[in-house]
DNA sequence: AAAACATTTCGTATATTTGCGAAATAACAA
DNA sequence: TTGTTATTTCGCAAATATACGAAATGTTTT
């Protein structure tokens, strides 16, 4: 029958999330903002990163776009920080995802296949 | 003097594992995977997924690369399944990335700056 | 040997991502 | 008003990701 069954909104929220995630300079950001729990400006932010302004810019409004990060305007700075109500979400999200299953693997490894890319 | 950091390892596997997971084919693969915890078909998958033979045989090899999944040669059929060591790694990195910070962050949420993308 | 099967690789097309510098925006300072 | 500062948007180029069908691979069955 070939259902093409169509994404639960968990899965969905799960890869959206890990798009966010699958960039060094932004994991950095997220990592800065939720451990030192306060905020950061734009301009401490590409200062210790390898990119320019508007390249940081960019990642910035994609951590906004999947709401891991707010900014507040006090100008003529903007300071951002952790949305700690989504990356919450995030936690669970993950977490649940990535949690151990009950019972142990069967055996399924005896020949490893090739895994190079391209 | 802006020193332009490298990244850790940890913040890379990170970002590596985060781009294995930002598709939802990939998310559903793995969910399926990791729960159902036995192995399964490159046809069986084809099945239920909206996407051709072809495409998902990518995928598999884009899991296979961040090694998170590996395959049993079974002629004619290759056999899927978790490569539970890297899973468990992901899941302690994730873990410890999206843990709590220990204080409550300081207001920083007043003003909502737009988030739209484009 | 030939046919059947599951899967991957190849070639190609299109879309998205990443990056930069220049210009635009917006608030404040002189 | 003019200039300064912080940040974003724009326009562009290059790289990567996603998808497909056709052809190739490798194994088993006939």
């Amino acid at each position: 029958m070939s259902d093409k069954l169509e994404f639960t909104h968990e899965v969905q929220k799960i890869a959206g999330f890990s798009k966010a995630l699958s960039h060094p300079v932004r994991v950095y950001i997220l990592k800065k903002l939720s451990k030192m729990n306060t905020c950061c400006y734009s301009g401490d932010l590409v200062e210790e990163l390898p990119v320019g302004r508007s390249t940081l810019s960019q990642h910035l409004k994609e951590l906004k776009y999947a709401g891991l990060i707010q900014g507040e305007i006090n100008p003529p700075y903007i300071k951002y920080c952790i949305n700690r109500k989504n990356w919450e979400e995030a936690k669970k999200l993950f977490t649940s995802f990535l949690e151990d299953s009950e019972t142990e693997p069967e055996i399924c490894e005896i020949h490893d296949v090739s895994s190079h890319r391209k």
